[in-house]
DNA sequence: AATGAATGAGTGTTCATTCAT
DNA sequence: TATGAATGAACACTCATTCAT
């Protein structure tokens, strides 16, 4: 006899509401906040009665946890696999990544950033562990260009905090379809970090500071 | 005449206790999100019944308004009365302002960024606007000093979002008593951005690039 | 030394204030029950604080108590004093005062019938009676009346319940300027009020029962 | 198929508990009226958590239209199945009918009278139809009557609208075990209804006014 | 895996009332 | 007599979560 208790239709289909779960709340915690955000909305948005949510996920923290942890995880796969000509020069590669990157996932940066504060202390931790393996990515990228004299950074972990700060500001803002091309505002991005750790020796600035 | 309905007294326990509700409401949203803040924990923390709140604020939502608009006038009228050297480059003084001004209130620039989505629509125009008027100036800033060929932006708008993401980026990492001091942090941050939007004609990394 | 602590000033503006929140409370409990009225919004109405109304009522509850028995006091007083012509049929004094008074008064009237069930036991106990002293007279009208022949009544409390219920159902409908004028309307519930009472020996309705 | 998600159980449950609620609500809005029950206190006569009352009806509002909106519904089919011996007098049925109904519920018409002001304005309109729609059952018999000589009513609207404020005004004072039985009451305010109604021309009334 | 009913705590806000001034 | 600030309790309603089915 078959006695199989958890047919795979049944879990395909769990599967797929877990999914939409997190479609949901990503949306959902992106537009108001994690905070204002209730199950019940999360569940309406699914199509399913609040209860349903729990089958999938223990509480509310823990959709949380999940779409965060699995952004950072998800970035840093990305990192490995991005793909760019052998030649190019590392801080162009990590700009153009982040950019693209976080420009494609702006509802999961947003969380990422905004959210951290309401993640559970254990939660907290694994998340930020996962971002200052990424931060460390950049400050290795400057320290080792510092090092071979292509740029000129005082602080490389200061310089990671700038950098970051200033190119993740760009999806609260930017929008597709507006004034610039995704590609022209990678440009601009890129030759405003490349100056800023750009080898001074010769810059005219010396002279108007 | 001795028919002052409305004695100096109670007007000015009541500013008093206005001003107490600010600095706790401003403290708690803050630290845990203004969706997160019940009107409770904040009389709690002002020492006071949660009714006592409603005499001086009419919502909630009154109170971080209140904490917005007056955050972003504070800010516009001290960039008014900065008062550095004159011979200082502008782009100099509005960095050090920048840093120096949103280094001192965390909090007030914490919120002033994190809860601009729990305005009601109205509250968030007003707020909007004084926050346009406060990029703009870094925006004649550069465009002035890029016609001067004192800098070289391709473009004010997106170099100010990206500058002012750089600076406001600061206060979420550092803080006082660390390994740097204030002073450092400054010309750290200054350094970078004045390389940023230097001229290029002699810049080594166009050889890099 | 004239130390008047009360000046006649003084005492006539507290009248004046006590008239107007009487005034004020009147038609709110009308509108919307008195349940359903704040001290708030009677003060509002007023146009003075809410703690100012405690100078003249010391509660709410003695508001309403107020009411209803000045107003019980003017219906007993005004029909001690109607006027009507000597001759006139008992019955048809009662029923065209009744009229005349409750659609002058439509708001003591309705808040009279309303608001019984909001009063203190006490205050219930005060109204019921000034309001069965009221009812007497129809029913003298009517036991007189039967005595003599006038009329033909079985049982006169139930006739004069009867009778008070249909004329005072009359001002939660009728407005004046619609297709009726005060008159007509008193004479057609004049009409049908003495008919109901009238000796039956020779009516014809003996045949349809 | 063992795919049905809502057992009957759980509904049958709920729609008990749902009419527990409604009766509740009805004795407790009837005794000390709409305004002036929370719903705490309908949970409590339940025996439930206030917060259960929401799986039943959205809003206390609802529990106030659902009982009025039902009450008129019920008055209407009940008119409509009565079953009145087919030769009595049309009056004499509605009249009989009214008193019975409105001893029996007397909780329901004191609500459906009292609490009409505390209706949303589109709940107000769909109970007022209702209402019109049963007084229109009496102007028609007042009507057809007239013309078929049978009675003697100057304004059927008029009459209709005293009749029923005569008749609906019985169940707030009359208690059962009290001196007068049912019948008795029904056959008294007949009587008078009858009278008022019938044909004047041999009253003797007419001497006497 | 999903439902619908329930809980117990909590939400922002309003209440009648008090009181120092 | 009136104010403005405060209280303590209550309001209608929502919350995350549980659980029998």
């Amino acid at each position: 006899m078959a006695l199989d208790a958890t047919p795979a239709q049944s879990r395909t289909k769990g599967r797929e509401t877990a999914e939409r779960v997190r479609k949901a709340a990503l949306k959902l915690f992106a537009e108001a906040g994690y905070a204002a955000v209730s199950m019940r909305e999360i569940a309406s948005a699914v199509g399913v009665q609040p209860g349903a949510l729990y089958n999938h996920f223990p509480t509310k923290q823990d959709i949380l946890k999940d779409l965060m942890l699995s952004h950072m995880a998800a970035l840093l796969a990305a990192w490995e696999n991005a793909g760019f000509p052998s030649a190019m020069d590392p801080l162009e590669r990590f700009v153009r990544f982040h950019i693209r990157y976080h420009l494609q996932r702006a509802d999961e940066v947003f969380i990422a950033y905004m959210e951290l504060r309401n993640l559970d202390p254990e939660n907290f931790a694994a998340v930020e562990a996962q971002r200052n393996r990424y931060e460390a990515i950049l400050t290795s990228i400057l320290e080792e260009g510092s090092t071979a004299g292509r740029y000129a950074v005082d602080n490389p972990r200061v310089a990671t905090r700038a950098i970051i700060a200033m190119l993740t500001g760009l999806p609260t803002w930017y929008r597709e379809g507006g004034r610039l091309t995704g590609d022209e505002i990678e440009t601009l991005y890129l030759t405003m970090v490349r100056k800023a750790v750009a080898p001074v020796d010769t810059q005219s600035q010396r002279e108007t500071g």
